[in-house]
DNA sequence: GCCGTTTTCGGCCCGACTGTTTTCAGTCG
């Protein structure tokens, strides 16, 4: 069983035992060794395999638990788990993805109403007997109601392309409200993760219901959800939930921390501030009654003794043992872009118009990567067609001032492991990027050799958007990411995090471990149109997230630079 | 269920908001 997997069932049966009435203490042991096992870097079956007793030297992981973890990684089973899956019914734990319905609620409708699945608990609430249970009343059993088709298509997430636009429109119009003085995005938006389940936006104002009024009035904004003093939460077209909170000017800092989270890290600073004898809450650092820090950020990370931490890293996946503050990439950093189309195949604009775009951009480098031939939907390119292109590419780079532009091509790697293309015309090729597109579902020891086989041919300069994945629509390859990275570092290849909102695959842990491995990573925006360039920006954050510093980013150098990293490596 | 130099028992992060209540439990982030 994958590290992936074990961590739904360690979720699953925290969600069982929660509903069982179970110690919250315990449950708790549950859901952060599943924090542990999700954020590392090894699979488990590997760790098992070098030393059977390392769990226990995990956080949060002791004997128990690490028997049950070893269980479900050898065996795929866990005895405690399928006991209490026969306890209780599937759709009582659906009832869990209900909002304001936590497993105390749940347990009690599924005990008093006899209600086993969403449909029973739809015709129970209908017929008002929800509504007649001892703790719920009309409104509970209206808002069930509500929240059942929620319920049906739970687990909904939103790109965090998606988020950032949201959030962005929604900031910017509350900070043209008079009395509002400062507007930021919090939440796990402001830390560039990959998906968003809801948005979280801090304002500071002197009127806190001329801010909430205008948020209730926003085009974007549906439905009202709850509103009092200082939190207001509506509910977006679409289905997004935003909380906006209204904060005094000294707990600023203290609130952006606070609420840009992410939980597991603010854990670990509240634990940092009792040790110190301190109190931290969402209103400041306390000594006592007296404030210690709140204004901003950075004076409560200086008041525990730590630099300020960039949002992207707040996970507590490490970025509490990094002795001294470290420089992440930066969008200026990013000096190339080495993945995009034209309309040679799927792309909508020409060779010509792709450079102009670059150039505005701002970038000094890029290179042309229209599709091999088996991405026959994308009209592909065979070996004469290409050739033909790349001499249309030195033609016309021979008139581009300000921009160096290389011949490249994105060549699939095939469902028998052997490339798209004949390696005499890869080797005419300036750059090499190298994907699957097809066959993502084989198993992982073909997909393995397909990626080995692609990594090991000398012209192949780089491993494209790894995994295949496209977030919430297509799920990654599985990949055994300790030998392909091993493979890559070993044979010099550099490996992309492709920056479509969609993509971002190099994911951030791997490509942190791809870091500790020295692999060179390119950022690449895999454009389609002249405007496709904006992407890199989610390039840049997962990069970041990653901990990659500007020198780990090989397209940050100049163009001599990198054309002599892609020469070294061949 | 985990953890530990005040430890092997007794803690385990904290506050706002809602709904259903007359003082609070549950949920959420």
């Amino acid at each position: 069983m994958g590290n992936s997997q074990i961590v739904a069932a360690l979720e699953e049966l925290a969600d069982l035992l929660e509903l069982l009435g179970e110690n919250a203490f315990r449950v708790r042991a549950y859901r952060n060794a599943a924090r542990t096992i999700e954020s590392l870097s090894d699979d488990v079956t590997t760790l098992l395999a070098d030393s059977p007793t390392s769990l226990t030297s995990l956080d949060g992981i002791g004997k128990d638990l690490a028997e049950k973890i070893t269980s479900l990684a050898r065996t795929g089973t866990l005895k405690q788990l399928d006991d209490v899956r026969a306890q209780v019914p599937a759709g009582v734990v659906q009832m869990l993805k209900i909002p304001g319905l936590g497993p105390k609620k749940v347990a009690t409708l599924w005990k008093e109403l006899q209600v086993h699945t969403l449909e029973d608990l739809q015709a129970a609430a209908t017929a008002g007997r929800v509504a007649s249970i001892k703790g719920f009343g009309k409104k509970t059993e209206q808002s069930i109601l509500d929240g059942i088709s929620l319920a049906q298509e739970a687990g909904r997430r939103v790109l965090i392309s998606v988020a950032r636009n949201a959030a962005g429109q929604i900031a910017e119009s509350l900070r043209q409200v008079p009395g509002v003085e400062r507007v930021e995005i919090a939440g796990s938006a402001r830390r560039w993760k990959e998906t968003c389940g809801d948005l979280d936006i801090l304002a500071i104002s002197a009127d806190s219901s001329a801010a909430m009024d205008t948020l209730a009035r926003h085009p974007l904004v549906e439905q009202v959800l709850a509103r009092g003093e200082t939190k207001q939460q509506v509910r977006l077209v679409g289905g997004l939930d935003l909380d906006l909170r209204v904060v005094p000017p000294e707990s600023f800092g203290a609130a952006w921390q606070y609420f840009t989270g992410s939980k597991e890290h603010n854990v670990v600073l509240r634990r940092l501030s009792q040790e110190r004898g301190l109190k931290l809450n969402e209103y400041g650092l306390f000594r006592g009654e007296e404030a210690v820090a709140g204004r901003d950020e950075a004076g409560i990370y200086a008041a525990l003794d730590l630099p300020w931490i960039p949002p992207e890293l707040r996970e507590n996946r490490g970025e509490f043992e990094r002795l001294a503050p470290i420089e992440l990439v930066e969008r200026q950093d990013l000096r190339g872009d080495l993945h995009m189309h034209t309309t040679a195949t799927d792309g909508a604009a020409t060779i010509e118009e792709m450079i102009e775009a670059a150039k505005d951009f701002g970038l000094q480098y890029i290179a042309i990567t229209d599709h091999s031939k088996r991405v026959a939907m994308a009209n592909g390119l065979d070996s004469t067609r290409l050739r033909e292109h790349w001499r249309r590419i030195e033609a016309i780079r021979k008139q581009a001032h300000g921009i160096e532009v290389l011949c490249g091509i994105e060549c699939d790697i095939l469902e028998d492991a052997t490339l798209d293309l004949p390696d005499e015309v890869l080797a005419e090729a300036d750059w090499v990027i190298a994907v699957l597109h097809y066959g993502l579902r084989q198993p992982a020891e073909l997909i393995e050799q397909r990626l080995l086989s692609a990594i090991r041919n000398p012209h192949v300069d780089c491993i494209g958007h790894p995994s295949g994945r496209l977030i919430g629509s297509r799920a990654p390859a599985e990949i055994n990411y300790t030998t392909f990275l091993k493979a890559a570092s070993d044979h010099g290849v550099m490996l992309e995090i492709n920056a479509n909102p969609a993509r971002l695959d190099l994911n951030d842990i791997q490509a942190a471990r791809a870091k500790d491995l020295g692999i060179p990573i390119v950022i690449n925006s895999d454009s389609h149109h002249t405007q496709g360039f904006s992407v890199l920006e989610y390039g840049i954050h997962q990069a970041r997230r990653a901990g990659l510093a500007p020198a780990d980013v090989a397209n940050t150098r100049s163009f001599g630079d990198f054309r002599k990293m892609i020469r070294r490596n061949r």
